[in-house]
DNA sequence: ATGAAAGCGCTAACAA
DNA sequence: TTGTTAGCGCTTTCAT
């Protein structure tokens, strides 16, 4: 059996409620019997039991944050950023996958719920309306990060994404493109399918070209996948020549399938792609990227729930961070970007 | 306020004793009340309070995983082997990051015994006197994972670092190489110094070489530091031909380093490197590497932490797992490794 | 400044 | 098969 807080009373001759003030840091004790209990506690090697602390207090200092995947550089960036200000803080982090099922996303909710955690920072590629059930159910603040809320009911943490492919489309054609591609993750995430595409599209309308239908590859999010969609498009004659890559890993897998195939980047294809992970610049020529602030997203949203936990007043729950071009190799020299 | 199992008990006029058996899924209830309970518990969206849970049963189904940089891919990829089996066996994780810092470490081993976590799997660069001190006070089972215990006093889960980097570098010697190098993370790494170094200079001795002082780089894990220090080397008439790397991310510094000198890779410098994770791949020449199979790892290690936490009969709780060998074209074609 | 006592929501004997 | 009851280890009034 551990020492209780009892046990450190008892060793101490006060009450188990003087403990209490010493180890929560109530300055309504004596400092002589501060000390007392201090040396009794160190003696015993007493340590709290958080369980017991939150039950009696209704406070767990643990949030949780449900993710797709923790093993994609992209969240795990995220989490960082999250864990970093968490640690600020003293919170902990239960930290789940959800493969992005949503099954798993609501079972997870659930989960977390019951472990009675303080808040939950949850990411996802697509808020359904079940989803939307399940959190409006949640008796404590929820935060989205780097996740579309169409309806805009939570509070969320993102970026301009369609502002940046606009920006990125348009200067694609400024280089003088006129077939352009759009190389994504999935469309069933709401960021692929309903900003950075659309971002695309408003620069070709803006610039009078049409988009052409095929040339919006939708893959699997895997460097295969795009390596392969990408060896099959060299084969024709009217191949696009500038690519809007949705990451950095389908970048490199474009990236290779053209130089695996003898063309050049940037003499060939220029691209430009999302995120700007080490990947992108470990791989020769470098990509020019739309840098997603990973980090920022994480430490931000985390700052966000402290906030709503803690009842303060926030001007405003929806917030877009910045965003920025890093001009790499994989774009043409005077690009306009510069 | 929420819905407690009283609220459940008093709703469907039974005990809360029969309501924790049938939320328990204890069989000791007849079906029909069992259905009866279950309706209610619908009806009211009750979710049982997992703390009050915990406090009362003493087991919480949440393990800590202490790592020291959850945003680097190689721990990324071992804490979702964790978190897969962790899922299987219905545990959640409380992830910290410590960035190897041994106050942060022995802090977090104690914040997590506070939040009385089933179980702990740590991973750390080395475990210290004051670490080995503070993991045997805890009350629950510990498993070091991709980590060395040198007085092989905690449950582990691991690869023979040794033996790889022992192989690696005869295969490199037996391409014709007399001028090796090994460019490796920190020192304070005991995997790094204990087990690749060592390996390396075995190799060496074996083939009645000497290894140059010089040649063994150590640097701070990163692509950059990486690449300048490889960057200087090649200023030296005496470089090293073949290199044994610590990591991707340093084998990619390296072999950038390398090709924006204008020399080549295989043809002037083979290289081997450990790790082989997408990097690996993406770069071009692709790494030959030794494979090391984190997410199973992960896996195996909280596989033994279930067995450990259920207090079952485990034949050994030192864990080796098999590595292996992928040949890509840093090294030479007719490469003996095949 | 300190103590007494009532919970927090659940599990786990023990009874019935 | 079901109910009663005593904790689990702490926080938090309310007294003193």
């Amino acid at each position: 059996m551990a020492i209780t807080i009892y046990d450190v009373a008892e060793e101490a001759n006060v009450s188990m409620a003087t403990v209490s003030r010493v180890v929560n840091g109530n300055p309504n004790v004596k400092p002589e019997t501060r000390k007392k209990v201090l040396a009794v506690i160190e003696r015993l090697g007493y340590r709290p039991n958080a369980v017991a602390r939150g039950l009696a207090s209704k406070k767990t200092t643990t949030i949780g944050v449900i993710v797709p995947d923790a093993s994609k550089t992209f969240y795990a960036e995220l989490s960082r950023g999250i864990a970093d200000i968490a640690t600020m803080y003293e919170y902990n982090i239960i930290l789940s996958n959800s493969d992005k099922r949503q099954d798993r996303e609501v079972e997870l909710l659930e989960d977390h719920l019951g472990k009675q955690v303080d808040g939950i920072i949850f990411m996802s590629d697509s808020i359904t309306p079940q989803l939307r059930e399940e959190m409006r159910r949640a008796n404590v603040p929820i935060v989205l990060a780097g996740t579309l809320d169409a309806e805009k009911e939570f509070p969320t943490v993102n970026m301009e994404y369609e502002e940046a492919a606009y920006e990125a489309t348009k200067k694609l054609i400024e280089n003088g493109h006129s077939n352009l591609a759009f190389v994504s993750g999935p469309f069933t995430r709401d960021i692929n399918r309903l900003c950075k595409k659309v971002g695309f599209e408003k620069a070709h309308e803006e610039a009078g070209f049409t988009v052409n239908p095929e040339f919006i590859l939708e893959t699997d999010n895997t460097y295969d996948d795009a390596y392969n969609h990408w060896c099959e498009m060299l084969e024709r004659d009217d191949a696009p020549t500038a690519i809007l890559v949705s990451n950095d890993e389908l970048a490199v897998g474009i990236l290779n399938a053209i130089r695996d195939n003898k063309f050049s980047v940037p003499d060939d294809f220029e691209i430009i792609c999302f995120e700007h992970s080490l990947l992108a610049r470990a791989v020769r020529p470098q990509l020019t990227s739309v840098v997603i602030p990973l980090y920022d997203l994480g430490a931000v949203s985390m700052r966000l729930l402290t906030k709503l936990m803690n009842k303060e007043e926030t001007e405003e729950d929806k917030v877009t961070l910045p965003y920025r071009f890093e001009l790499r190799a994989s774009t043409k020299e005077k690009n306009p970007l510069a």
